[in-house]
DNA sequence: CGCATTTGACCAGCGC
DNA sequence: GCGCTGGTCAAATGCG
């Protein structure tokens, strides 16, 4: 993990144009430790996953982590985890966020099967999916990353529950796989420990929450202790807010290091920007 | 007692 | 068709 080469945007989106959650603690880790190295970042077609790897994330937990990123990134630098965000710091997050779960609702945004997605736990025989047929099961999009941590199943504001866990190939760590507990919420994550580096635990994402994370409540102890939203999309991160066009992710980063903000790519899936290229490998054969 | 986890069985998709 | 693999189910078990 050499020395950084010039710049790299700590994030982009993985496949499609679909709208992938996003954890925060990605970004804090990459924002923490600006000279990051991002090792790899596989990705290839039609829902497969990209990897990120940071290398120098540190302490997941620790919420004054959070407080740095979110001025590093220039939002809620007010903020404080004694005095929670207020509305205006942190809006470019949570009031696009709002938005994206109205669209999400009628399924669309995501890409996704009405049908598939009305699914859930429903319309399953006892055993396996009763699809119609000729009806091909269609994937959430996902969005995996790596981090650094001697906890598997790191804390992102949300409650899990465990349905399976299975042996890795070639691994001799298992996978496990967790459902989110709210009703009607499709969301499933997959932990899993690096077999190369068993430092580094790969979290996946699947699916968009159609709720708010328990932890934002007013008066929930998560709440007191992380007042940052647990979840962006990549709408969050890649669009201004009506607030403040200028402040997004995206932006604010070059900003912050000392460059000229980069032309927003249309779509997720348009071809990335140059400066991504380097950090880019081609799928393992 | 209610909820979460464990764990073996089952299912679907894929390559051969 | 068969075997392998990833993903899910659900009964049993554990825990607060």
């Amino acid at each position: 993990m050499g020395s950084q080469q010039g710049f790299e945007f700590p994030f982009i989106s993985t496949t499609d144009d679909l709208v992938h959650n996003y954890n925060p603690f990605m970004y804090n880790h990459q924002l923490q430790n600006p000279n990051h190295d991002v090792l790899s970042f596989t990705n290839s077609l039609h829902g497969e996953m990209g990897h990120y790897n940071m290398t120098n994330a540190t302490n997941v937990f620790d919420s004054s982590l959070h407080r740095q990123v979110i001025n590093e990134a220039g939002f809620a630098s007010t903020t404080t985890a004694e005095n929670p965000a207020t509305p205006n710091s942190t809006v470019s997050f949570s009031s696009s966020e709002a938005g994206v779960e109205e669209d999400s609702s009628k399924s669309n945004k995501l890409g996704l099967d009405p049908h598939d997605q009305e699914l859930g736990d429903v319309g399953k025989s006892k055993k396996g999916i009763s699809k119609k047929k000729g009806e091909k099961k269609q994937r959430e999009p996902r969005f995996a990353f790596m981090t650094k941590s001697e906890v598997d199943n790191l804390e992102d504001g949300y409650r899990w529950r465990k349905y399976g866990q299975k042996a890795v190939k070639n691994s001799p760590f298992p996978r496990s796989y967790y459902r989110c507990t709210s009703q009607k919420c499709s969301v499933k994550k997959r932990i899993e420990r690096s077999f190369e580096d068993p430092s580094t635990v790969i979290t996946t994402y699947e699916g968009q929450h159609n709720h708010h994370s328990p932890a934002t409540l007013r008066g929930s102890a998560a709440a007191m202790l992380n007042p940052f939203p647990t979840s962006f999309t990549t709408q969050d991160l890649f669009f201004p807010s009506n607030n403040n066009p200028s402040s997004n992710f995206y932006t604010q980063y070059f900003i912050n290091h000392g460059q000229q903000p980069q032309e927003l790519p249309h779509q997720y899936s348009s071809p990335l920007p140059n400066f991504f290229s380097s950090s880019f490998h081609e799928p393992r054969p």
